[in-house]
DNA sequence: GCGAAAATCATACGAACGGGTGACGCCGCA
DNA sequence: TGCGGCGTCACCCGTTCGTATGATTTTCGC
């Protein structure tokens, strides 16, 4: 009978990894209705007005009385006035008033260190360590295999081989590791990392 | 030879995935200057204001020529320019300046996947789970020597037993484990956490 | 293309393993 | 006092494992 089984190649497992992390800022505005003014700074507040106001006209009547009597000093009065309360208009509309301001909202991304749920540790061959070890891919293979609790014959039918083969080649490996069980070859290979 | 390529069939490893992202929102607030205005809405405001501050004199002129002629006229005159003049003001400051903005800065909570770092695992044997099993102390003793790679009689050896009580032993727990070989009854005993 | 390494398969044999059965002694519990 | 669980030991038998030896084919580097 000739063979009917081919070998297989295992391609190395790609393991995702190294996420970048994206840090872009989004903005969203809003506005807010006027806050709650306090009401004994209210009142502190129109005292306060009340007085400036009262400086002023006094201060309006002084000019008057001083240098206005003069004729169309009139129409000069009244453009003083009526600039100086503009101002004063102003000034009150600004901070008397609580104005809503607008509320501009920044999101900012934060990293955050959140522990990966138990890495079911990939175990990646590395075949730095197998052929430090001179064990061939099948070999290695076939390890793994042995130590999920198969036997010969059921590693055979895994992999395709007949079990004469995986007894040469579990011989061998058992050489290579100093076993000469194969449950001892599992405790080697997991001790040397061969296997997880 | 008639080999055809065989394959070999490895179980995908079913990956973790899907871990839930906490979201949670710390506020810092701070304040920025005023924003620039518009240059042409600026110009077409100051027209606007122009023509209504050139209308409201134009009507304090008529109301002056018209009634306040008398005496003492010119207090009421100039009382009346500065409430309205005020009240101007107080439009002007309030609609002409924008309104003050705060910033808000939003935190938010990017999961960020660090591996942990292996934990040592202690392991300790666990009472609770051998006998959730029904395994006895005796065997599993043996099944730890086992999982070290001794043999039946290395194992007799090492307890002090018959080799046949440790064939006994190991009946009874491959039974009590569902395992038909010994590897198997070691990865078994792995996955039921009986040993490390 | 040549040669070495790797992979494959076969046969044979002794050793180890696993299952089955039976037996005995010890100990805790009802 | 009897029963059941545990630990111990023995024998038998079939299976699996591990080793030895030999062979062919495939793969890969030079």
């Amino acid at each position: 009978m000739q063979r009917a089984a081919g070998a297989s190649r295992r391609a190395p497992r790609a393991s995702g990894d190294g996420l970048p992390l994206p840090l872009t800022a989004t903005e969203v505005s809003g506005v807010t209705p006027r806050p709650p003014t306090n009401r004994w700074t209210s009142a502190r507040h129109a005292l306060l007005y009340g007085v400036l106001g009262g400086t002023l006209i006094v201060v309006l009547k002084v000019v008057e009385y001083r240098y206005l009597v003069v004729t169309h000093s009139f129409e000069i009065y009244g453009a003083l006035i009526a600039i100086i309360f503009v101002g004063l208009g102003i000034w009150l509309g600004l901070t008397l008033t609580g104005r809503p301001e607008r509320i501009v909202i920044r999101e900012v991304e934060v990293p955050v260190e959140v522990p990966v749920p138990a890495a079911p540790e990939p175990f990646v061959p590395d075949p730095a360590r197998r052929e430090a070890l001179g064990v061939t891919r099948r070999e290695l293979e076939i390890l793994g295999l042995m130590a999920d609790g198969l036997s010969n014959k059921e590693i055979a039918d895994r992999i395709f081989v007949s079990e004469n083969t995986v007894k040469t080649h579990s011989s061998r490996l058992f050489e290579k590791l100093g076993a000469r069980r194969r449950t001892q070859a599992i405790q080697l290979g997991k001790e040397s990392g061969l296997i997880r």
